[in-house]
DNA sequence: TAAATCCTGTCA
DNA sequence: TGACAGGATTTA
């Protein structure tokens, strides 16, 4: 569900509710959130007395940034890290300020909420987070594909997390570094789109609709594009991630944000959803709806016409 | 490069 | 009842 628009959205709704907030308290209620090969007990332990001092988005993932005081200790008299990973080693002192990261991936169905504590649950609430003004941060996921980690400057970040990559609302990101993502690449540019190694943040629904304003076909291949085309991908995907991150995100079925809202960016699709329906840029073809990439995908045949292979040409 | 997998819910 | 759903990882 969440790509990068929700994900920047439920941030920004997020973090005005726990900025400078202090965890007082955590509960797990589904250990399988937890990733990271650390157990529940850890996990919280690791978070109570931390502060959270900044917030941050790196692909679809929340990144929190933790300060605390003093390394926690365990019921087992152990720092509360990573199992076997770099523990303190004898009589190196445990009360050292510390820094954490901590990574949120809402994957299809997660959802973050900031409410009192007597609020009744959301379905499917697998975690919460008490703060120190009785606020409490609850995660729910209907599907329990989410994962909360924490990174504590020894235990090594995912390998999907480290190889996310360009950021494609950066300033860096211009037409040359589109250019680099696609350079090289022999698959078909949907793909390419949902490859999080080379741009980070787009999934299903955005990749159809960048597509889409570029008028370009989601098989062509991606080191097949000139100039031209190359640069109304690249604009495409700035203007269409800038636009859905301005009116909230894309609800298509479960998703809102931080607030319980939801995002307006689904009257904005224009191919995503609308198998069947005239084009309303073109008004010349209905939207088909083919499999690439093993995702459901969505075009205008008259809009994002493929090349005829050079064989076929006369 | 594709399929299977992790889950639950919804819709035809 | 079966197909499908906005994601990512592992396996073939």
């Amino acid at each position: 569900m969440p790509e990068l628009p929700e994900v920047e959205t439920v941030r920004r709704t997020i973090w005005p509710a726990i900025a400078g907030r202090t965890i007082s308290e955590v509960i797990v209620e589904h250990p399988d959130v937890v990733g990271g090969g650390l157990d529940a007990a850890r996990f919280a332990a690791l978070l109570c007395g931390a502060r959270f001092a900044a917030s941050r988005r790196r692909g679809k993932y929340l990144v929190f940034e933790l300060e605390r005081e003093v390394v926690p200790v365990g019921a087992d008299g152990n720092p509360c890290t990573q199992a076997g990973e770099g523990a303190s080693a004898p009589g190196e002192p445990a009360a050292l300020p510390m820094r954490l990261e901590l990574l949120v991936h809402l994957r299809m169905t997660g959802k973050l909420a900031c409410v009192e504590p007597g609020c009744a649950d959301l379905p499917h609430t697998h975690l919460r987070v008490r703060l120190d003004n009785g606020t409490e941060l609850r995660f729910a996921d209907t599907r329990r594909f989410g994962r909360w980690l924490i990174l504590d400057g020894r235990a090594e970040a995912p390998q999907g997390y480290r190889e996310l990559g360009a950021e494609p609302l950066e300033e860096g990101f211009d037409v040359e570094a589109m250019r680099g993502a696609l350079a090289g690449r022999y698959g078909k540019l949907k793909a390419l789109l949902l490859d999080q190694r080379r741009i980070a943040g787009i999934g299903n629904i955005y990749a159809d609709e960048i597509l889409h304003r570029a008028g370009l076909h989601p098989e062509r291949r991606a080191d097949d594009l000139d100039s031209g085309e190359i640069e109304r991908l690249w604009r495409s995907t700035r203007d269409v991630l800038r636009e859905a991150i301005g009116k909230g995100g894309t609800t298509i079925r479960d998703y809102v944000d931080g607030r319980g809202r939801r995002g307006d960016f689904v009257y904005s699709l224009r191919v995503y959803g609308r198998t069947g329906e005239l084009c309303v840029t073109c008004g010349r073809a209905a939207v088909e709806r083919v499999v690439v990439a093993g995702r459901s995908t969505h075009f205008c045949p008259a809009c994002q016409s493929l090349p005829e292979p050079a064989e076929s040409r006369p």
